[in-house]
DNA sequence: GCCAACGTTGGC
DNA sequence: GCCAACGTTGGC
């Protein structure tokens, strides 16, 4: 039984071209618990993850894209000079985790953030509840079919 | 640039 | 274990 994630990163930081660019790439940097639960427990290959753009105007769904690699080490938290680095990581005791994701399809739209909200088909979406920032966080089913109706697609199609 | 919401840290 | 202070996220 697959899961459905959405990861978010900042298109000045790392947008979904680069990953189209890259074909993969390993999603560093998450410094959140829950975030790292998430990617240790749960997330397997091959689940789908919808690409969100944070920190743009305005902000949107812009991709979908797979998990292509399960949790493992972050090994950039345990780099000194890097800008992820936590003292308290290390080779032997990795304290933060990462998963490698992969593209699948740029959708033919954005998905802008207000137009999720005004979708009744996506109440109750965790991107959308008050407050809520987590830079990892999981999908329901519904939710994810629905996002991806709102630009004609369906999952099967992917 | 502002700031609300949330997470983390560290003194007690 | 509490909680104030601080840092970060991320929409606006």
């Amino acid at each position: 039984m697959a899961n459905y994630w959405l990861m978010k990163s900042e298109p000045d930081v790392y947008p979904y071209s680069q990953l189209v660019i890259d074909g993969s790439t390993h999603w560093d940097g998450v410094r959140n618990y829950q975030a790292r639960n998430i990617m240790r427990d749960d997330m397997k290959v091959g689940d789908l993850v919808l690409y969100y753009h944070s920190n743009t105007k305005p902000p949107h769904v812009a991709a979908v894209a797979r998990v292509s690699r399960e949790g493992y080490p972050d090994h950039t938290s345990w780099d000194i000079n890097g800008k992820y680095y936590d003292e308290k990581s290390s080779p032997e005791k990795p304290r933060w985790i990462m998963v490698d994701i992969e593209p699948v399809c740029e959708l033919p739209n954005i998905i802008s953030l207000n137009s999720i909200r005004e979708n009744d088909r996506c109440e109750g979406m965790l991107l959308i509840r008050k407050g809520q920032r987590l830079s990892v966080q999981p999908v329901e089913e519904i939710h994810f079919d629905a996002i991806l109706d709102m630009v004609g697609m369906a999952r099967e199609e992917l």
